[in-house]
RNA sequence: UGCCCGGUAGCUCAGUGGCAGAGCAGGUGACUGUUAAUCACUUGGUCGCUGGUUCGAUCCCAGCCCGGGCAGCCA
């Protein structure tokens, strides 16, 4: 007899005489004669109840002590539940405890703290929450590929170890085969990384960008999806020493073109959950976050709000309202701004563009006053940046002069200059951080909690 | 990295300069249908670590460790 998964006993259309069930123990409940067993296999947040009889032949020694954890084979019949609360229920026929778990095992049926929760992160999944995120995580990134695939985006596999120092974003982890201890040296006293393993420092990918715009640059429109590694130091609830972005790149398109597959992306991912995730969501707008789907919903019915750098600053400088960092133009937008722009003034997901050339890196486009460059930032509501990125400079000699202002070495981006020098196009693109995604669609509110395992500064358990 | 908050039973938390507490989980028993079942009884503690003050510290003080929130960096 093959496995049946629980969501789909759960959705059964008539009664089934031999059914076969797999999964571990939620909650038991015993009456006189019998007990009750919920049982999950991950397949949905619904469990199914099990009818053990004290006739079956290891009621007294197994099942009436299987605890929650406990992984179980059932087999028995599916038939129409006589209590309410569920449709079928499963009267077993046999019940084999394929591995206990005793009172050890730390997932009560009782809620957890998050805190707690990511302690076990081996156990987590096995709770509802996380099955919920999880699941989602996964419908999400299928719908990636199917939002780009659709539209004859060609997915690009980035490398995850580079060499280049992508536009100088930070922190970066370094990769090396070298002895940490005793190094070879240089005659003049520094590490000799042409000895190591790539004859020259090597790095983890912080983006997949200028790789993408290879590529963009001979078919046309591509997309990477993939890990990336920043090795700030930063401890906040929205950043992740490893995340998942996703870095679209489209040949023969402006900024404007940019900023409108930003939004249609993202409406796209909030509608593929809705309808995909659907008692997930709805688990999350009750336990998580009460306004999550009425926000998901009002988000979908509107077009996001643009608004340029200067008339950003405009606003909040003309809001009335006292700022711990006031802004004069030049200045970054600090995040008490980007909220107030998002949550309070505007009131929904706000793309922010032109932003000051000096803000941002060296391979964005110059605009005609000389001093904007074609950049973008969407800000959401409750995450703020989840999206950047920007239309590039595709003119040889300005990026050359760019690269100058920024003490950039020509020679270690010749082939990046190469894309300007042979049939250069206008082009853009930008990276959607994939767990501020999932933040924004399930309503959970640390990064820490919507990937399977967490790496941030001090933390990399499991 | 900076500022702030926290660490007491497996979990969630209360509490006090003088015998260490509750709910849940676990155990035993009761219950003919439960839904985080219910009821009775019950096991369970290096009060984060180190040092100091004190007759006496889980409580007060200092340092450290760990967790969280916010800010910066960004996605």
């Amino acid at each position: 007899m093959s496995r049946t998964l629980v969501k789909d006993a759960l959705n059964a259309a008539a009664p089934m005489d031999a059914i076969l069930l797999q999964g571990w123990v939620r909650t038991r409940r015993d009456a006189k004669g019998f007990s009750f067993i919920e049982l999950n296999d991950g397949s949905g947040l619904k469990g199914i109840q099990i009818i053990a009889n004290a006739t079956l032949p290891n009621y007294g020694t197994e099942v009436a002590k299987a605890h929650t954890g406990a992984s179980l084979e059932v087999r028995g019949k599916l038939v129409p539940s006589q209590g309410q609360g569920q449709k079928w229920e499963v009267v077993a026929e046999a019940i084999t405890v394929l591995g206990e778990a005793d009172a050890t095992y730390p997932l009560q049926k009782k809620g957890h703290t998050l805190e707690f929760l990511r302690e076990i992160a081996h156990l987590r999944p096995r709770s509802n929450l996380f099955g919920a995120v999880f699941r989602v995580r996964s419908r999400l990134a299928y719908a990636i590929h199917q939002f780009f695939q659709a539209k004859s985006f060609v997915y690009v596999h980035a490398p995850i170890i580079t060499a280049s120092d992508c536009e100088g974003a930070g922190e970066l982890f370094r990769v090396t085969t070298l002895d940490p201890s005793h190094p070879p040296m240089t005659e003049d006293g520094h590490v000799d990384f042409k000895q190591d393993f790539f004859h020259k420092k090597a790095y983890l990918t912080v983006s997949g960008q200028l790789e993408a715009e290879i590529f963009a640059c001979a078919l046309s429109n591509v997309y990477t999806f993939g890990p990336t590694f920043r090795a700030e130091n930063s401890n906040t609830s929205r950043h992740a020493a490893e995340f998942w972005m996703i870095e679209p790149e489209m040949a023969f398109c402006d900024l404007q073109g940019n900023m409108d597959l930003a939004e249609e992306f993202v409406k796209y991912l909030i509608r593929d959950a809705r309808e995909h995730c659907a008692a997930d969501l709805e688990f999350f707008s009750k336990f998580v976050d009460k306004e999550l789907l009425s926000r998901l919903d009002f988000v979908l019915q509107r077009p996001f709000q643009r608004c340029s750098y200067t008339e950003a600053i405009e606003i909040i400088t003309k809001s009335g309202k006292t700022w711990e960092h006031p802004v004069v133009w030049g200045d970054n937008l600090q995040s008490e701004h980007e909220r107030f722009l998002g949550e309070e003034h505007f009131k929904c997901p706000v793309t922010v563009y032109n932003y000051p050339r000096t803000l941002k890196p060296f391979y964005m486009r110059v605009n005609e006053d000389g001093k904007t460059v074609r950049a973008m930032d969407l800000l959401v509501p409750g995450i703020g940046e989840i999206i950047g990125g920007s239309q590039r400079e595709e003119r040889l000699e300005v990026l050359r002069e760019n690269m100058a202002h920024h003490k950039l070495n020509e020679k270690d981006y010749w082939w990046y200059l190469d894309l300007r020098r042979y049939g250069t196009v206008p082009h853009a693109g930008f990276g959607l951080g994939f767990e501020r995604m999932l933040m924004f669609v399930t309503g959970v509110g640390n990064i820490r909690d919507v990937i399977p395992f967490a790496r941030t500064p001090g933390t990399a358990e499991f």
